[in-house]
RNA sequence: GGGCCAGUGGUCUAGUGGUUAUGACGUCGCGCUUACAACGCGGAGGCCGCCGGUUCAAUUCCGGCCUGGCCCA
């Protein structure tokens, strides 16, 4: 038969497939529905093994749920608004999206990303994916980004958007703003400079006697540490820790801004750090985030001595329209003349820089639109409490990043390729007119408002030119996904969906936003089940990067080992755990492959037909449909709570090692002499079905290769994959300690002739097995399996008790776990006793067959008289010493005894 | 600096309050046996990250530290 050939199988099936229709989610249907809401990826380049790996683990459960009978809701998707692909486009094309016009970017972006999705549409169909690209969806087409503006249409009338001031990350080479993700980190040296904040008035005498406080001809001054001397005419406040010794005199009073002469206050603020320059600090708006977060706890007035360009702002008198670092030399050089600088020394800082041209970012006060985050933070706590998280430890993450939040989302960007913000506002008097829900999709930088001038003052309407943040389309996609808005009959049958999965990583964007404005929107969570993959990280250890050349492709991992190896590895990452590429667990699955593969064939070979039930059963096929029970309920279990792992693991070693180990090479010999073959077949079909059937999420090529070529002409199911997933049939466990018995009898033999060089089919002269009474018996009851598995003479034969040896004990071990609870501190005396006394109590359990607690001296003993070996406090190793008869060889594993004619 | 997770043979991993720790890949030895030599049988290989604490008993529970990952500052 011919060996598996995983590439011609799975590309025949993949082909097959989308002409079977078996991945369709049916509206019409009556079974329940099982809906998951896959992560829209991201189109912004290919799949590498992290993504491939989570949407592997994505397919197991829809494919689990489809063979429980579920209508499942699997839909193929991506995400394609946000500056990624802007700058994905820029960067290919050498320009900034400045450089052409709004609308022939944004269109060039659609096509950048079009191509990617269409790349990885391929590449979901080589992992063997059964997403339903019947139920489609891309979030920046018009259907979709419809659905995010109507979505912020009804916020809006709830009253829980608004525009606000908020200063942005903003590159003053690039002049744009910036998401935070944009925002890398840069090690630099910088000068740290110590400068004079005088006293208005003079302070408490007391106050002189502290470090950071100085005295000159010009009065009493505060020594304040900054890097960024050019923030001064910015500076707001001034502030000390709560507990430095010099705060009680401080506070409140009331400093002079150097150079600029602006009076600012002292506070005490938690926030700053004593060690650091004085342990005073100036606060300006806006420096930093540290600074940004002080704004907004001391309501500070968002003054700015920096402009877009990256130039001084009239705030800075003499210094306005210089270049930042040019104002800052020029300051320092003021400052050293008039005595107002006391030192600089060298400082080691991270600065957050451009991602693209590492220039230092600055922050830029800009209206922005809000959406109000803080007054949910309840909302969502008690909508993520209502869902079953997997694993559990997620949700803590998600509980702190709210605890966390200090202010609200702030959803609009300036930036093009995203889904519009839908509202017009009035040049004269700033009134909003906002879309009306019909009318979306709109574009106001292109459409016409719904009235023609401002209701209220008669003035022009000029279109909003700002656009979402990518989250706002990606955090409704459970809203797009039931058909909110659109079918109420399918919203109300959907909603809330089955399934969340998700990465770690962006439990804080795409799980928050999701569960907040679902919430606000639907007044319910808007999934019942959330799964978090963990990271995938290179073979090494640390995570992929282009840069490091480590970023797996899983592609290549295919062509080489086949999807349903790289799904095995997929299958073997912990969920929600960190897990290394692994290439051993691909080879792995191969090898596992290889072997359901071969089990399929030899079923197949001897199994013609689909047997009837037999009316009477073996011993051992009564075994193995247990053991196949008991691994079908606990499979199943796992399956249900996404531990694929497990799953699997479980599977493979019943395969491998029950039944094609041990089981297998019980029954060959049977069929191949015709003798119980009713029960056997049936046996070997029904395991053989249903371990094909346990497998089929997990390699769904191969099982359906070995489906449709075998089980196919017996079986209803156009496809393994709507096939019903397997049931347990029976637990006797009388027959499951028999079947045991014989496997570990065989297993045993088996070593034996292999260590003697003997094929486990090469006839063995062994006259007789001895063993203690009720494994007798089981051995007896399956006689037959044994001598044709081990080839033993027919004259062989099972008797109870012990053959004439001679048995030497040699040695007397302590059983901690029955000693130690009853002892308490005495059992580390009396086992380190036991140790060192075994000649003696080897004599003495010799003459009197055991030993109490009264042989054992120096110790209270609770119950004197007890028999220790016999209760289970000490266990002896014993040793076979003689053999038995002339010419014959005693071999011995447990109580069972086997007597070998020698050769 | 904070939150969460992980640290177990060469590599990766399962798991447990009971002193003899699971499996895979690799490695070594032996063996072609009518599903499978890409297989079978066997062997070697571990102070279960480090330091303390709780306990009769800790790889497991608690605290601290170190290292790595994700997120946030």
């Amino acid at each position: 038969m011919a060996d598996y050939d995983s590439k011609a199988v799975e590309t025949k099936w993949q082909a097959a497939w989308p002409t079977m229709n078996i991945y369709r989610y049916d509206a019409a249907s009556k079974k329940p529905p099982y809906s998951i809401d896959v992560p829209p990826r991201y189109a912004s380049g290919p799949l590498h093994a992290g993504h491939a790996v989570h949407y592997t683990h994505i397919d197991f459960a829809a494919r689990y749920k489809r063979m429980r009978g579920y209508n499942v809701f699997f839909p193929l998707c991506f995400d394609v608004n946000g500056i990624p692909i802007e700058e994905r486009v820029e960067r290919k094309l050498g320009i900034t999206r400045k450089d052409i016009d709004r609308h022939k970017f944004t269109k060039l972006c659609s096509e950048f990303a079009n191509q990617n999705i269409a790349t990885m549409t391929d590449q979901f169909i080589r992992l063997g994916e059964s997403m339903d690209p019947s139920i489609y969806y891309q979030t920046d087409a018009e259907y979709y980004r419809r659905i995010t503006q109507i979505s912020f249409i009804e916020l809006y009338k709830k009253g829980y958007i608004y525009k606000g001031e908020f200063p942005v990350n903003w590159c003053p080479r690039c002049m744009t703003a910036m998401a935070d993700a944009e925002v890398v980190y840069s090690d630099r040296t910088t000068k740290l400079n110590t400068i004079k904040f005088y006293f208005t008035t003079p302070p408490s005498e007391e106050l002189m006697k502290y470090h950071g406080v100085g005295h000159d001809e010009h009065g009493t001054y505060l020594e304040i540490a900054t890097t960024r001397p050019e923030m001064l005419p910015s500076c707001q406040i001034v502030a000390v820790h709560p507990t430095d010794e010099r705060a009680p005199w401080l506070a409140n009073c009331k400093v002079k801004v150097p150079v600029f002469n602006k009076e600012v206050s002292v506070v005490e603020d938690e926030a700053v750090d004593p060690t650091f320059g004085t342990g005073i600090v100036m606060i300006c708006t806006v420096g930093d985030k540290e600074d940004l977060k002080w704004v907004f706890k001391y309501k500070l007035p968002l003054t700015m001595s920096i402009d877009e360009e990256g130039k001084m702002t009239s705030l800075c008198g003499p210094y306005c329209g210089m270049k930042i670092i040019d104002a800052r030399t020029a300051i320092i050089n003021d400052m050293k003349i008039k005595g107002l600088l006391i030192k600089q020394e060298p400082l080691d800082q991270s600065v957050g820089v451009c991602w693209r041209c590492k220039t230092t970012v600055e922050f830029i006060n800009a209206k922005q639109w809000f959406l109000k985050t803080i007054p949910f933070k309840d909302l969502v706590l008690k909508a993520s409490d209502n869902m079953r998280w997997h694993p559990q430890f997620m949700k803590i993450r998600l509980e702190d990043w709210v605890h966390s939040l200090e202010w609200d989302w702030v959803i609009s960007r300036q930036r093009y390729f995203a889904t519009p913000i839908p509202l017009w506002e009035c040049e004269r008097c700033s009134h909003v007119v906002v879309a009306r829900e019909e009318d979306c999709y709109v574009d106001p930088t292109i459409d016409k408002p719904p009235v023609a001038s401002c209701p209220k003052c008669g003035g022009k309407l000029i279109g909003c030119q700002d656009v979402f943040d990518t989250w706002m389309d990606s955090s409704i996609s459970p809203l797009y996904n039931t058909f909110w808005k659109r079918d109420e009959k399918q919203f109300k049958h959907l909603y809330p969906m089955s399934l969340r999965p998700q990465a770690h990583d962006i439990i804080r964007t795409w799980a928050f936003y999701t569960i907040l404005r679902c919430t606000l929107l639907t007044e319910k969570p808007p999934f019942e089940n959330i799964m978090m993959g963990g990271f995938i990280l290179s073979e090494d250890g640390t995570p992929m990067h282009a840069s490091l050349g480590n970023v797996i492709d899983p592609l290549k991992v295919i062509d080489e080992f086949g999807a349903d190896a790289f799904r095995c590895y997929a299958a073997s990452c912990a969920l929600g755990e960190d897990n290394p590429y692994r290439k051993k667990d691909v080879v792995r699955g191969q090898k596992l492959l290889r072997k359901l593969w071969n089990v399929q064939q030899f079923i197949r070979q001897t199994v013609p037909q689909k047997p009837h039930k037999p009316t009477q059963f073996t011993d051992v096929d009564l075994w193995i449909l247990s053991k196949y029970s008991q691994l079908v309920t606990r499979c199943t279990d796992w399956m249900d709570v996404f531990e694929y792992s497990p799953a699997m693991k479980e599977v493979e070693f019943f395969l491998w090692h029950e039944v094609a180990d041990h089981y297998l090479e019980m029954v060959k010999d049977s069929l191949y002499h015709g003798k119980d073959v009713d029960s056997t077949r049936y046996t070997l079909y029904t395991i053989g079905y249903g371990l094909l059937r346990l497998f089929a999420p997990f390699f769904p090529h191969l099982t359906e290769e070995a489906y449709q070529g075998y089980y196919r002409q017996f079986e209803q199911s156009v496809s393994i994959h709507v096939a019903s997933w397997p049931e347990p049939i029976l637990v006797d466990e009388e027959k499951l300690a028999a079947g045991e018995t014989v496997k570990t009898y065989i297993a045993r033999m088996r070593s034996w002739k292999s260590e003697q060089g003997l094929a486990l089919n090469a006839p063995v002269s062994v006259v007789t097995t001895y063993a203690p009474a009720s494994e007798a018996e089981r051995l007896k009851n399956n006689a037959a399996v044994i001598i044709s598995t081990l080839k033993y003479p027919e004259s062989h034969a099972f008797k109870e008790g012990k053959p004439q040896v001679q048995e030497v004990v040699t040695a007397v071990d302590p059983v901690y776990a029955k000693l130690g609870p009853l002892l308490k501190s005495q059992s580390k005396p009396v086992t380190d006793w036991v140790k060192a006394h075994q000649s003696d109590l080897i004599a003495k359990i010799e003459k009197d067959g055991d030993l109490t607690f009264a042989d054992l001296p120096g110790m209270k003993a609770p119950t004197p008289d007890e028999s220790l070996i016999k209760n289970g406090f000490l266990t002896l190793k014993k040793e076979i010493q003689i053999k038995g008869k002339k010419g014959s060889t005693i071999l011995r594993f447990d109580d069972i005894y086997v007597e070998i004619k020698k050769r």
